[in-house]
DNA sequence: ATTATATTTAAGCAATTGCTTAAATGATTT
DNA sequence: AAATCATTTAAGCAATTGCTTAAATATAAT
């Protein structure tokens, strides 16, 4: 029996003769370069990218502070549901919690003010321009 | 056999005694007000918190224009995969695209520029500030 | 006309998401 | 100590997502 070892060429799927191999090459090295960059950026706007959590964010930046139960009767869910979505905001620093007594107070991080700020804006002053 | 009707009182599952009734009403209030602006914000950054769908826009912003199978090369993406993610793309007016032969081509389309710039900006010159 | 090329569409499937309900935890009141 | 309150955790499930492969469409080349 004999196994034969080789590299195949890797055959671009598809290249037409008038492709712009330069192009291409220069294209591939941007997304190279930016590949983490996407990645962390991505992570980071689909956790924006759900309306409540979106909700949540907006009215704690209004605010300061609100506890769980304050949220689940603003958003009008169950409380395990905004508990979990607090769970993800605050694992990516989005928000952090203080206790008080047996209440969760959870509010803003700084974190990521820069990214969420021009939605805070648009939200508040210019809802038709998106 | 007697049927009462009533309307019950909304039970606020969850109010505490030192709940901040005007707070509560409040957020309510912002809440309902940025309802819309809050759907179709979700609907744009779900588009872009993939991350082929963000590659494509940014590659798309640096080269003008490239084709379906200029795409699959250069993400390493199947050309149905990449197809269905321009499709997305499209429906949602961030991009355009103009047939020439046999080949179409996609361009950025200005529509969402306000909203994509940051990211672009981001990509390019702080990828650390992510 | 037949074949090749560029792309889309469709069906199928595994992974992920976001809810629900029920149970667990932990602090406060009675 | 027992009951109550605020919250989290976990299991289960329906809906969505993003890929794959195969087939369809439409233009260009032989």
């Amino acid at each position: 029996m004999i196994y034969y070892f080789c590299f195949m060429e890797e055959e671009n799927s598809c290249i037409r003769k008038e492709a712009d191999l330069n192009q291409i090459k220069r294209c591939r090295q941007q997304i190279f370069e930016a590949e983490e960059a996407v990645g962390t950026l991505t992570d980071k706007l689909s956790l924006v990218s759900n309306t409540t959590r979106l909700k949540i964010l907006y009215v704690l930046q209004a605010e300061e502070r609100l506890c769980v139960c304050d949220l689940s009767d603003i958003l009008n869910m169950t409380i395990p549901a905004v508990s979990q979505h607090l769970r993800k905001l605050k694992d990516r620093d989005f928000v952090k919690s203080e206790k008080e007594g047996q209440t969760i107070f959870y509010s803003l991080r700084d974190d990521h003010r820069e990214l969420l700020t021009p939605f805070f804006n648009l939200l508040n002053h210019q809802p038709e321009a998106i």
